[in-house]
DNA sequence: ACGCTACT
DNA sequence: AGTAGCGTC
């Protein structure tokens, strides 16, 4: 789900082409998970290969990730870490909701109404060891470069934004503005026609809003984060309102004669001040052909023509093309 | 979601 | 060049 900022975010259609040369640091988990819920069949089934083991992940991965690179884009994975003690009850209730779309889903295929049992389906995706593991298997044999964060990946991209490392995160979630990433992209696919590719810039939505970036965050913490629960009736908007008439989280609490359960600062911590790896090395590599044919044709039945065809576009990113470019621009 | 083919 | 429809694993 996500912080829910959709009333005061605003956003400027891109194309896919104005990100040529540009690095994106792409929120693994968010990305992944968008591919398990979607690559599926029309009553739900996601792809798998004949022993059984799902393969939407890869799909998703392998397609997206080289036609990415065949534009131009340098794409880094980055995955989540350790997640905050605090975010457990989000989890828990994810979990529930999986769980729930999982008995509704079976239910729907028995009575025969295919539409629901795919929407169903969507909800049921779950993130496995085995998926996380297949997935960075695939962008070493790809070539393509991925971090692990500490905690949350948001943050590790959001700072390597800050670095100058990547121009822009890709996600789907807000979470990496309060993370103070200065650029996030929504919608990033493979072809740009199909849903419109939106910039947010966070030094428009502070503006736009009349806030800093801390207050940004009160802001969430009003709303409600995967850490907190937020306040019963605050949305976006009138959290904004409180927190530019009051100040800060603490200001506006007192005014709504509010308490919360947890102490507002440990919030704030988790944005302002989170860990992240400094000494990571990001280097784009020739991929393996042999081995990832191996992988994805030989253990999970992929085409070997749409794989070859797939690898074939990632040669835009060989260290030998890179130098030349590097004299070139 | 994405590739590929066929069609305008 | 842009898109609809079907298959992918």
């Amino acid at each position: 789900m996500g912080l829910k900022f959709r009333d005061i975010v605003s956003s400027h259609e891109i194309k896919l082409d104005e990100l040529k040369g540009k690095t994106v640091a792409l929120d693994a988990a968010n990305t992944i998970y968008q591919f398990l819920s979607s690559i599926r069949q029309m009553d739900g089934t996601p792809l798998m290969d004949s022993q059984g083991n799902v393969t939407s992940h890869l799909s998703g991965i392998l397609y997206r990730t080289s036609s990415l690179v065949e534009k131009g884009i340098k794409p880094i994975y980055v995955f989540d870490g350790k997640a905050h003690v605090l975010k457990k009850d989000t989890q828990d209730g994810r979990r529930q909701i999986r769980e729930e779309a999982e008995v509704q889903w079976k239910k729907a295929v028995d009575e025969g109404r295919i539409e629901d049992a795919r929407k169903f389906a969507m909800r049921s995706s779950r993130m496995t060891p085995d998926i996380i593991e297949g997935s960075k298997k695939l962008l070493d044999l790809m070539g393509i470069p991925y971090i692990q964060a500490i905690s949350e990946g948001e943050a590790q991209a959001s700072y390597m934004v800050e670095r100058g490392d990547a121009w822009c995160v890709a996600s789907q979630d807000y979470d990496c503005l309060l993370f103070g990433a200065s650029r996030m992209l929504k919608n990033i696919a493979a072809r740009g026609s199909k849903s419109r590719l939106e910039m947010i810039n966070l030094n428009e939505i502070l503006e736009m809003n009349g806030l800093t970036r801390e207050q940004l965050v009160d802001v969430a913490v009003l709303v409600g984060t995967d850490f907190n629960e937020g306040i019963k009736g605050v949305g976006a908007k009138k959290g904004r309102n409180l927190i530019k008439k009051h100040g800060d989280v603490f200001k506006a609490l007192k005014h709504l004669k509010a308490e919360m359960d947890i102490d507002p600062q440990e919030i704030r911590d988790i944005f302002l001040n989170h860990d992240f790896i400094e000494d990571y090395d990001i280097k784009w590599n020739k991929p393996d052909k042999e081995e990832a044919i191996k992988f994805l044709s030989d253990e999970h039945d992929f085409s070997a023509d749409r794989v070859v065809s797939a690898l074939d576009k990632l040669k835009k990113l060989n260290p030998a093309q890179k130098s030349l470019e590097q004299w070139f621009g």
